[in-house]
RNA sequence: GGAGAGAUGGCCGAGUCGGUCGAAGGCGCUCGCCUGCUAAGCGAGUAGGGGGUUAUAAACUCCCUCGAGGGUUCGAAUCCCUCUCUCUCCGCCA
């Protein structure tokens, strides 16, 4: 059965291309020899790995390569000798007892050796990305820095209701008969509701393909281990996502995860850089420790839609990249004129692939604050490393592991809801932003039907 | 879902009864030569990865990889098993 792959107990094994001794995740030469800065990364991000235990690893690894490939030499060499006598015939009996014995000792020597470095994938990949020098140290989000606002608080001259609220009110947000057909966190939208997601999606992606220069990809929505290994939400996170029942595939839980493998296992020309891709894809999570969380509304739910940005770039260029994308994903809540700030994340509160990450966050004045909406990162060479997407910077050079980039631009439910709670009037309807009415077929209000 | 064919280097494609096959040949590409220019022609080079040595250079050297995993063997691209993918036909379906 396909689930094999992944639940053999070589679990590690998937991503590299089952070639034995080939690439290790976060390079284990690079954390060989920066076992101080991994050290110092892991405490920064709350993350413990036994580097004792690595560096014995990694020593008893080379030391058996060494050993069991001077082994192999000596086969290769005396079958040689046999091919030979045979041509010639004359006896080669007694090389061949001795080859067998040779064969037995490389066998075993090779099983230790996998077993090794099975044990040394498996901690490479629980090692998170090393944060740039850039981020702000600190525990948790109470660490995080607010590097922008754009826009103004809107006044209201009533009490602004939570979106939720607003959405039963008119008749568009139907989370009762959600959780009857499917289950809790989940929302069917009715007829401008579900026209204002949809006018969202194409919005998103016109600017993004029209004024960013992004190529639009829609991808599988089901993806395989491999390809979330390769993003990293696999080995780690396997309880956050679902799994289609008898096969090796599951929902994704972010575009992230189809796009950025478009390039795995590929080796890309220095001038196809950088890509720029935007894809709107449904998206699935399972919540799973998220209980009480959010509960209402459109915040946290099993499956929402997102428009999805993604970069592979030139590593010299990428931080430049992360804030233009940045900009990029920002420039939908300016369209909407909707107030936001941007957030430097801190070491702690940083995803396990990230080297540093933006939040967007949309202010939500109606159910409590400022709320991420886009979440915008930079993961340098580690995911591109984990799926071996590389480049040369001429035809003649050594392939290079590219910078992968990527953020929501933007996650589309927390904009509807973002609508709902800044266009509020006090008459209970919602006007519709300009940028949007084109697409909502001229629309300017939505005002309570039933449904 | 049923029947069959296939998976080799950037591409095409050869690999005989298992024995210098990491792989003939062609195309493409790179560099050089030649040539008023171009084309043609000539010569050389042209996979990825992991070790050793070294300055984490160059050079040298070893090992691994012919869809993936496992097996047989002194030795496998070549034989056996499992899986994945592709193609053709039938069935089914938006």
């Amino acid at each position: 059965m396909p689930e094999m792959q992944g639940e053999r107990g070589k679990g590690a094994r998937i991503i590299s291309d089952g070639k034995r001794g080939d690439k290790l995740m976060l390079d284990l030469k690079w954390v060989r020899e920066h076992l101080d800065v991994v050290e110092e990364a892991l405490e920064h991000r709350n993350s413990k790995v036994d580097l004792t235990r690595f560096k014995e690893l990694d020593a008893s690894r080379r030391e058996l390569i060494v050993e069991v490939e001077q082994l192999k030499n000596r086969r290769n060499v005396v079958s040689g000798e046999i091919a030979r006598l045979k041509k010639t015939g004359e006896p080669a009996e007694d090389k061949i007892v001795a080859m067998r014995e040779l064969g037995d000792k490389i066998k075993g020597l090779d099983e230790q050796l996998a077993e090794i470095e099975d044990e040394l994938n498996r901690m490479l990949l629980d090692i998170p990305n090393i944060p740039d020098k850039s981020v702000p140290i600190g525990f948790d989000e109470t660490a995080n820095v607010v590097i922008r606002t754009w826009g103004e608080k809107p006044e209201f001259d009533f009490e602004p209701k939570p979106h939720w609220d607003t959405g039963i009110d008119l008749g568009i947000l139907d989370f009762e008969r959600a959780s009857k057909i499917a289950k809790a966190r989940f929302v069917l939208y009715w007829d401008l509701g579900a026209r204002m997601e949809r006018s969202l999606i194409n919005l998103m992606l016109d600017m993004h393909t029209g004024k960013h220069g992004y190529t639009e990809v829609f991808p599988p929505i089901l993806v395989n281990s491999a390809s979330l290994t390769g993003t990293g939400q696999l080995p780690k996170f396997k309880e956050d996502l679902f799994k289609v029942e008898g096969e090796d595939l599951y929902l994704i839980p972010t575009a992230e995860v189809p796009v950025t493998n478009v390039h795995r296992d590929e080796i890309l020309a220095a001038d196809d850089l950088p890509r720029y891709y935007c894809a709107y894809t449904p998206c699935f999570r399972s919540e799973a420790g998220a209980y009480g969380k959010d509960t209402r509304g459109l915040i946290r739910h099993h499956q929402f839609n997102k428009v999805e940005l993604v970069k592979f770039v030139n590593p010299e260029t990428s931080y430049d990249e992360l804030e233009k994308l940045t900009a990029n994903a920002e420039s939908i809540l300016q369209a909407l004129n909707i107030h936001y700030r941007v957030v430097a994340l801190s070491t702690g509160d940083m995803g396990f692939s990230s080297a540093k990450t933006y939040d967007i966050e949309v202010w939500l004045p109606g159910s409590g604050g400022y709320r991420e909406i886009s979440s915008c990162s930079n993961f340098e060479d580690f995911q591109a490393r984990r799926a071996n997407i590389r480049f040369r910077e001429n035809p003649k050079a050594k392939p290079r592991f590219v910078h992968t980039l990527n953020g929501s631009g933007l996650a589309i439910g927390r904009t509807v809801a973002a609508v709902l709670e800044n266009y509020q009037q006090a008459d209970g309807a919602v006007s519709i932003p300009d940028a949007l009415k084109a697409y909502m077929g001229g629309a300017e209000v939505i005002t309570p039907k039933k449904f």
